[in-house]
DNA sequence: CAGTGGTCTAGACCACGTA
DNA sequence: ACGTGGTCTAGACCACTGT
């Protein structure tokens, strides 16, 4: 890790680096979630660069969640905890009453070769096969929505036959080493057609709320779409402008 | 700005200390907005801290985007330009084409006494006076939403006759000297009332994004409350999880 | 008590914008 | 050339956690 590595060409400040460098470290699997990092001094040695240039590279992947801090404990890859799924990932909240975390029922498997608007999403050619599921989920004994979710087949192997779970995200992490760290979300308002109204049990024609995701990994790159349709007669999206 | 005035109980950082100067300074009007603060070495000599302690601080007010620095200019306190309006604030995006400033178009000035809901999201007393605005906003040629806004009368002096104006966050930064820095927003999926109709120029029944915000100022105060209803045919919200 | 992250300092040097 | 913010260092000390 030699400062002047690059000095001419661009400029790449140290911490920046350092940031990269254990970038690498995590999508290469170096660490697990869950798993504690050396220590700031540790790492400072190892890389060659003072505590603070390490602090600062840490300080960062903590802001993007990639890492959690725990003063007198240590740095730890950042899990997908219920809590954290509830909070990033899960926008919706009932208008009353407690926060529940969103039970899903899987309802087909219709896998394919990926449509156009797949493919844009997710950047692989339209006609490249993802795997796809169609779910409800659940607030308490109600559906509140259901979407389909595609995936690119070639980097999740054996995804057709995953059975239920309690949270993709997590099986993500666990099964195909891919941690999800940022999504992009399109809403709009939608009339239910036939399907939404036996998926969600209301009349055709009801308003509902379309939400369209992409989600990306540790390195920006998309790896999921998902189409979702939301009643939002006890249910809000919430969205914090900062 | 002594590092031991409250050792025992609490503790709070000089960083966090100094940042909260910092905001007493700028709400109570020291710095205008576009105005250019004082060198980092020169605060910290004003304040008796380090230089470092001093970049925590701004570099927080940074985050929060009330702070805009400018490496080899200076730190400015930041203000309502269109693009910051534009990305920040409106999350409306064309499905397709260019993204346009949204001109609006004031309607009614139905002013009159807090609804309990208005009550709830300004901290007021339902009863209590505010102002209102009734508008409709376009994108190009097209109404694509129309929104009543409500504000406490006792904070908007004069409010009632204010006319037309480009940006009313901007208005509110250089006429009361209230700066929104962050706002809440809650989405549903609702159908257009004869009114929605009529504002909008869409069938009744038709499918309206429902947008209510509530708008925070400088120290986290509630000072606006909105209530939009959008078209969702030709554009789209926007969130981004991170 | 030892080990971790969190704060704070003082000073050096670099990159950027403007004059 | 000068003044600004941005980076980097080395070291000290504080706060928190678990043993």
């Amino acid at each position: 890790m030699d400062a002047d590595s690059d000095a001419k060409v661009g400029f790449r400040p140290l911490y920046v680096q350092v940031r990269e460098e254990l970038k690498r470290h995590l999508s290469s699997g170096r660490w697990q979630p869950g798993a504690m990092l050396p220590s700031e001094h540790e790492l400072a040695r190892e890389l060659g660069v003072s505590q603070g240039t390490v602090r600062k590279a840490l300080d960062e992947l903590t802001a993007d969640r990639i890492l959690v801090r725990r003063q007198g404990r240590g740095t730890f890859v950042a899990e997908f905890e219920e809590s954290r799924i509830l909070f990033q990932f899960f926008r919706l909240r009932p208008n009353a009453g407690e926060r529940l975390f969103p039970v899903s029922r899987i309802r087909r498997r219709p896998s394919g070769p990926a449509t156009a608007t797949e493919g844009a999403a997710l950047r692989i050619e339209p006609g490249t096969k993802v795997w796809r599921i169609a779910r409800q989920r659940l607030h308490g004994p109600n559906v509140i929505l259901w979407e389909t979710i595609a995936v690119p087949a070639d980097r999740f192997a054996g995804f057709e036959d995953v059975a239920e779970f309690p949270n993709i995200y997590q099986l993500y992490a666990h099964r195909w080493g891919i941690t999800i760290t940022s999504a992009s979300e399109q809403l709009r308002a939608v009339s239910a057609d036939k399907t939404d109204a036996d998926e969600l049990g209301c009349p055709v024609g009801s308003p509902l709320l379309r939400i369209e995701r992409v989600a990306f990994d540790i390195n920006k790159v998309p790896v999921e779409y998902r189409d979702s349709r939301c009643r939002t007669d006890q249910m809000y999206y919430s969205s914090d402008l900062t």
